[in-house]
DNA sequence: ATTCACTCTTGATAAATATCAAGCGGTGCG
DNA sequence: CGCACCGCTTGATATTTATCAAGAGTGAAT
């Protein structure tokens, strides 16, 4: 682990939530590694062998269904942790995960966290929350699927990439849109059209880049809650 | 708090986990409340007041879309302990909670219950641990609802259900066809669609009794991964 | 037993979304 | 420059699922 990665390991919620010595512990042993766009770090139905600290870059996780087809449960983005339910649990892991974005993580053994899970207090804490702040991101995404249109979908998913104004707003997806099709539950074709249903409430993208005329607007039109 | 109750508590995991010490200094000012078939415990975008551990019959956890219409993301059991996430981290919550069979639960003031989760690392490690499956649950329920058609979605339900076995085997719905569609993300009149397709797989069902042919058949059918 | 209120099923139709097939506009490269 | 490739869009069509509208069981109360 360089200094540069120490660093950046300390910018992360996790190290805010159990301080230094506690990470040390848990870092003694582990490894960083450096996996660029494409890299596979495990496979769905793998032995959960690692968890993982993202220091740089994006990681999605990805289920395959049985007939080939795949989708992007969720984005993971530097500072944040995943993978831990499968390693706490010690059981087969129920996603596979894919670089997305160049990244550096640092790999801690799941024997190595299960252990200080069950030991160190202040991590066990740490945990209950960063794991009841997943349940709820995975809640919300269920409500999306069940009740809303792809449309709202995609309103819904933009307004959480912003600041909760009313006005304007601009913003810039990390991911490429068939990337983030899967993620909404829909084909790239379908999330194309659903940018275009969007023109009318004053969404234009180009690319990447996208601009909102009235958050407001945005809002009202997938009836957002701001429950966090 | 009945004796009968304590009895009741005695059997849950989260008792299992954390012993009779942990569980009577949360307990200590806890309410025990009967709850009839639909009541409501509490709504969509309330706080966090209470933790709930079911004593004895079944609560579903209800999502409301903005138009009126409502999904059943997840039912709770017996032993079972809900609605920590909230309680947890002091927000809102993103569901409401109906009672779906008369039940008797044990109700945790959230203040209480952040405050033992803070200071007792038997229970700390027991959300951990209860938390880390509820994550698994909802992935799994997002990989059904993104890549399985209606009728795969009930198999995989019906098949977590029964013991993996290969062969036969029976097995008694705990809840109305309507709750269960809404869990499953359909509509009633599909869900009964939806077991007229699996007829075929050799799943015949009348009323809430349901007979499957060939476990096997039926696994190969949807693809079911033994992942739990 | 009769009726009423249910839930569940079935059929016909409509709406949403996926699939298939081009086409467009960049970008890298010979 | 021209060419192929890639990511994205657009159009036409097919499939899936929802919606609307009857019926058919079922069970409880009278």
């Amino acid at each position: 682990m360089r200094p540069s990665d120490y660093e950046l390991l300390k910018l992360t919620p996790l190290y805010a939530a159990v301080g230094k010595d506690s990470i040390d512990r848990l870092i003694r042993d582990a490894i960083v590694q450096a996996a660029p766009k494409g890299a596979v770090l495990f496979e769905e139905g793998d032995e959960a062998q690692f968890v993982y600290v993202i220091l740089a870059g994006q990681v999605g996780l990805v289920a395959g269904g049985s007939g080939g087809a795949a989708t992007l449960i969720e984005f993971f983005n530097a500072g944040e942790i995943f993978v831990a339910p499968a390693a706490i649990l010690n059981l087969r892991l129920l996603v596979s995960a894919r670089v997305t974005h160049d990244a550096r993580i640092v790999m801690i053994a799941a024997e190595t966290f299960r252990h200080a899970v069950a030991h160190d207090h202040a991590l066990a804490v740490a945990m209950v929350a960063v794991l009841a702040k997943h349940w709820r991101l995975l809640i919300r995404q269920i409500k999306d699927l069940k009740l809303r249109s792809t449309a709202e979908r995609l309103a819904a998913y933009l307004l959480t990439l912003i600041p909760a104004t009313g006005g304007p707003a601009t913003l810039k997806l990390a991911e490429e849109r068939k990337l983030l099709a899967g993620r909404l539950g829909m084909t790239p074709e379908t999330l194309s059209r659903a940018f275009v249903q969007l023109r009318k409430l004053g969404v234009s993208s180009r690319g990447r880049q996208v601009q909102i005329a009235s958050v407001r607007q945005l809002r009202d039109f997938c009836g957002f809650d701001d429950l966090v």
